[in-house]
Order: structure tokens, then C-alpha cells, then sequence
DNA sequence: TACGAACTATTCGATGTCGAAATATTAGCA
DNA sequence: TGCTAATATTTCGACATCGAATAGTTCGTA
């Protein structure tokens, strides 16, 4: 047998050690490789719980991404915001409108453009699995009150009012 | 041309929006949904990043797992740490032997057992990476202060000491 | 109007990843 | 010891993803 995986908790102490140990600054690492971990689970959970409904990682970021834009966007659009090239979406909304998930419609004003909607069927696929996903979400932070929760999200709300400055 | 990206900010409050409309808790979705994002901006640039050293996020996986564990690991539980099946890691670890970075060694006790080993052109690697990583990591976290970044830590650090229990 | 640059979606060949099966070894136990 | 179940890695065929090239459209401007 091999030796036992480290639990979550030292695997972090870990990381934040070597990380520091090879330039990093421990303040900084801390809270980025916590970050990275937490996020690791949970995609773990998710691609668990999509699997069920017969749901890909990939397709389900489509999905969620139609869901939250509350409006049609386009393959290009789509395809920034799920990190993937134009090129995967393609194939990947081929799926998802085999599916009945999603359905493609020309743009009249723009002929080189096509607008990807959920169809009713993508939005009750969509409640289905939010509901789902904040089950396991709540569970995560039931040690944070309310109030810790409230502060949690301050912070990393502030770090995310400067994201876009940074890569310009 | 299309409507213009919204920021990351604009983005985050309707994702937080959508997924309470669609029956999640906003407590937590503001959470959950902040993390979600910032991993996504941070992957981005590892992404991009690691593009100058020619290496790709998977193989960057590999490299930071065996630099944090501190002794050899097997393919399987590089596989497991990595979210990665047993077989996509036995290519993967071809590649990086074939560019110096990781040598396997045999486990004389065991021959069901290979080990995996960073060479010191891997270790080289890795600590040129995480000295340019730390610099973006800094700047995402330049409006906190001290005090803020080990609030933010300690109250990521509570949430990561629950995640072992929750998927058992 | 006419032309070239920029944009959009798609196709295509190469590569990465997956799950299942194959191979080899070890561990448990009668 | 001998047999079965479990473990670890690799091979294999199917599918997803990538970057480059293609085809069609729009925009700016001469």
C-alpha cells in the first residue's frame, strides 16, 4: 500500500511551505493556494454531481454561462468566458443543441454572428443542478457564521474589483 | 462587434444574482462565486505564463505536486492529486521524462510501484515559475493590507479544515 | 463605390484525455 | 502452499481540445 493521502489541511501547510521556501511571499501564498485547493474540491464535487445528469464540465460552464448573461451570446463570447478555444465551442454546442439543451440563431443584423440561447429544457437543467451544487456548497462553510461569511466575501470581493486592471 | 465584456465585477454580481434567483443561498453563493472567479483570472495567467516556458497547466500540475510533497510520488497519486485519470498521467509523465524534467525509478520493494522524481532541471523549472507567479499574486492581492490577507487566509484556512470531512 | 483589414464561425490534422481492458504483482486467507 | 481479490501501471480505441487555415461578412476609408 502506499502511504496514506495527507489530509487537506496538511497538504496546505505544505504547499504554503515550499512555495515560500522557493520566493514566494507567505502572505500572498496563503491565501492564493488556499484558494486553489478549496476550488480543486469543489470541482471534484461538481463533475461528480454533473456526471449524474449526464453533464460534462465543459458543458455545463456553457450552461452557466448562458444562465448568468440573461441574454444570447455568441460562440466567441462563449468560448472567452469557459477559457476554451472558438474552435472547442463549436463541437461543444453541436452536443449541447443535439441535446436540446441549447439552440443556435442566426443574427439578422450580422450575418457572420449566431446567437446561442438555453432552450426551457437548459433551464430546468440548469435549477436542477444549482439546487444540487449549493447542498454541497453550504456544507463547505457551515464552520464561517454569518458574519464570517459576510467578511469572507468583502475580502475576496475587494481582490476581484481589481482583477481586470491587471492583465491590461 | 459585440456588446463589450463586462467586468469582472459586473460579472460576479449577476452570477451571484442568477444563481440566488435560482434557489442557492446568497451567503453562500457570494462565497462561492468570488473564488470561482479568481481562480479563473489566476489560471489564465499561470496559462499564459507557463506558455514561455513551453510547459502546459497539466504538466505545471505535475512539476508543483512532486515540488510540494517533498519525496517521490507514484503516477496514480499524482493522477489523484493532478484530477487526472491513471492513463492520461502515464503519457503525460513520458513527455516530462522526455524533456529531463521527472525521472522514474523503480520501487525495489514493491514492483507493482514506479516512483516519480523531480530532476534537478525540474526543480529548476519550478522555482523559475512560482518567482514570476508570485508577482501577479502580489498584485492581485495589492488593496489588502497585511491585517486583510491574514483575515482572508484564516477564514479560507477554516473552510479548507472541513473539506476532508464532507465527501466521505 | 471599391478595397483591404478585422472579425466570426467552422473545418482539419495533431495531440491530450478518458474509461475499459490487459498485464503484472502483492496481500489475504484457507 | 495455492487461490482469489485487490492494487498499479500501461495499452487501446473513442472522443475532446488545440492552433492554423478556410470561408464568409462587416467596417473603415480612400
Amino acid at each position: 500500500m502506499a502511504r496514506r493521502t495527507p489530509s487537506a489541511p496538511e497538504l496546505h501547510r505544505r504547499a504554503v511551505a515550499t512555495y515560500v521556501a522557493a520566493g514566494g511571499e507567505e502572505s500572498v501564498q496563503r491565501v492564493i493556494t488556499a484558494v486553489q485547493s478549496l476550488t480543486k474540491k469543489l470541482d471534484q464535487w461538481y463533475v461528480r454531481q454533473l456526471a449524474d445528469l449526464d453533464v460534462t464540465a465543459g458543458e455545463w460552464a456553457v450552461v452557466t454561462s448562458l444562465a448568468k448573461a440573461g441574454e444570447p451570446l455568441t460562440p466567441s463570447q462563449l468560448a472567452d468566458l469557459t477559457n476554451v478555444a472558438p474552435s472547442s465551442m463549436t463541437h461543444r454546442l453541436d452536443k449541447l443543441a443535439g441535446r436540446g439543451l441549447i439552440e443556435r440563431t442566426p443574427d439578422d443584423t450580422n450575418r457572420t454572428r449566431i446567437f446561442v440561447n438555453l432552450t426551457e429544457e437548459g433551464w430546468r437543467l440548469f435549477s436542477l443542478a444549482i439546487r444540487g451544487s449549493d447542498v454541497v456548497e453550504s456544507d463547505v462553510l457551515q464552520d464561517l457564521s454569518d458574519q464570517e461569511r459576510g467578511e469572507l466575501a468583502r475580502l475576496l470581493e475587494v481582490v476581484i474589483d481589481r482583477l481586470d486592471d491587471i492583465d491590461a
